[in-house]
DNA sequence: CTGAAAGCGCTTACAG
DNA sequence: CTGAAAGCGCTTACAG
């Protein structure tokens, strides 16, 4: 490992001129510039990157926090950040959020690192208590679907209402009238806002949701499968459910099947998202489409405006969705 | 942000015995300490992490590099460094490495940002020409199902040749006598070892597999389905088949129902990996469980290990697989 | 057990 | 357009 001081003696310059060389090449002369570039070529010089950071204060990384890289949704949001990263020449360090205390160790870790910003897709309490009061107040910010508490904070949005109204209105075309739904995690933004716009949207179409039909659950597989088991014990079950996100509709659907149900004659299942395995169902899962990967990009493009210019006025963006129909959906069966 | 130096002042001590309260602990006194403990909380102190680099040379950051972090498998691959790096107070970087260019790029990347080490599971070009070449040379490397060139490399392994003979095994109890395959990208040490320990464990147990039966792919799901698609027009198709990944087998089974065929009466299919999705396709897939979470913590735990231990002998670990069977594979049907 | 001093490798006003 | 000098905030022999 070569310093700036080698690379200097080597090309006859002084530190100072090899540094501008790398910062601000335009204000070194081009026979000078000659000289250093061989110098470095000749000696494979890197920048230290510690040295760097030590006087601007700058690291080049950008965290990225979110419940579980492994999570379907999230794992294509996160390659939408890194492909945007990456272009800009940042590196991208993830932190999974999704144990009780792991807020503290996430923002301890982050203010350990000294990353030059955070991308936060992480659960509510954490983003709103740590991520605000914290993470804004040292480092540039972005959110995915979560409520920002600063008017300067920029923020993403999936466009929750018009999805649960795609949904109700695909349901109502059908016929339904009673319709049940299996909730996220409603410390989320995602979760709350799915949750409170389909029951409007529901009232809107004219369908009834009974608070029995309510499935309050987490977003993960193991959750709608847990509805499902509930929902088979029920005299008098809807005939239309909207998940909040697509796991918990598989894990809802896979395990409805399991008991014996027929898909959609006994039930219509709608998700949110449309990850890859909703194709792949049987019957394939009517979906509300969320652009996942857009979303983890634009937060990278937008966090990287941001530490440019700090003082810029917060941005919202609304993302649009899509419905996807697909088998999951039918007509209401006639009830006896 | 306060400095050492604001420490050492308030406490009454030298900024070097601050360093040594953080450090080594145990050399100083206790009522120093009690007085450093002070200082250091009334001023919300914290080391920078430049500073430190500066002098040690460590960053406290691990770089994982594979081939897609959306892609189900690696997602979880990832999740397990992530969480035994969480443990040890690590910082994790993700580098995507599926773009032509991409090894240089990140190589580059790692080498700027100062990684203590890394971890590769990508394509086996980078691994070998750069990974070995450069990596080990430079930072201590741990490979995950990827050919080591030197002794001293730590390598994970999947024991490729307990899971096609699993497979093998399954198929021959079954019946089946004419095999056909997918493979994974051959350019990996998985893909190769998949195909030619399938085509050893075939003949081993008296099933052929007709060359035009060997479907060279991708690991991807449209890989999958391509090969349906050439498979469905054939005239004499094999009665059973071996994807190298379940994704593939996924793609596979998807685009052959498409076209009507019943599964697995006209075709039994075995993945590999056992990822979540394969669970729930219809007819749910037959597939050898591969333990990629427990892969990514050892992983890591290895390299954490060898960067305290630079010279210990390279160490190489296969990981036991399992033969998941499900409903993909039954009995051939009888030929015409 | 603790301190003074040198040094890690850069960048950035300040002069010229 | 370029150089000399100071400084970023730590750690680490070296003394004591």
């Amino acid at each position: 490992m070569s310093s700036i001081i080698a690379v200097a003696r080597k090309a006859g310059v002084s530190p100072a001129t090899v540094s501008r060389y790398f910062n601000s090449p335009e204000i070194v002369r081009e026979e000078t510039r000659q000289r250093i570039y061989k110098a470095v070529r000749e000696l494979g010089y890197t920048p230290n990157p510690f040295a760097q950071g030590l006087v601007t204060g700058k690291s080049g990384v950008i965290a990225v926090v979110v419940p579980d890289i492994a999570n379907p949704g999230f794992d294509i949001t996160v390659r939408g950040c890194s492909d945007e990263l990456d272009k800009q020449g940042k590196t991208l360090c993830v932190y999974n959020c999704d144990q009780p205390h792991d807020e503290n160790r996430i923002r301890a870790a982050v203010e350990r690192q000294q990353a030059d910003g955070v991308i936060v897709a992480s659960q509510e309490e954490f983003s709103r208590v740590n991520a605000e009061g914290f993470y804004h107040a040292a480092v540039p910010t972005v959110f995915i679907d979560r409520t920002p508490v600063r008017e300067s904070t920029d923020a993403l949005f999936v466009d929750n209402r018009r999805a649960t109204n795609l949904v109700c209105e695909h349901l109502a075309a059908l016929g339904h009238k009673h319709l049940g739904t299996v909730t996220g995690n409603l410390k989320t933004l995602t979760g709350r806002e799915r949750l409170q716009y389909f029951l409007e949207s529901a009232a809107a179409h004219g369908m009834s949701v009974a608070d029995a039909h309510i499935f309050r659950s987490d977003f993960k597989f193991l959750g709608g499968a847990e509805a499902a088991r509930q929902l088979a014990g029920m005299p008098n079950p809807p005939t239309a459910l909207f998940a909040a996100n697509d796991l918990m509709a598989i894990g809802l659907m896979t395990e409805l099947t399991r008991f014996g149900w027929k898909l959609p004659e006994q039930l219509s299942v709608v998700g949110c998202l449309d990850i890859w395995a909703s194709a792949i169902t049987t019957p394939a899962l009517t979906t509300v489409r969320v652009s996942s990967y857009s979303m983890g990009r634009e937060a990278a493009r937008l966090l990287m405006e941001r530490i440019r210019e700090p003082e810029r006025p917060g941005v919202r963006h609304i993302f649009p969705v899509e419905l996807v129909v697909r088998g999951s959906t039918g007509r209401p069966a006639e009830r006896r």
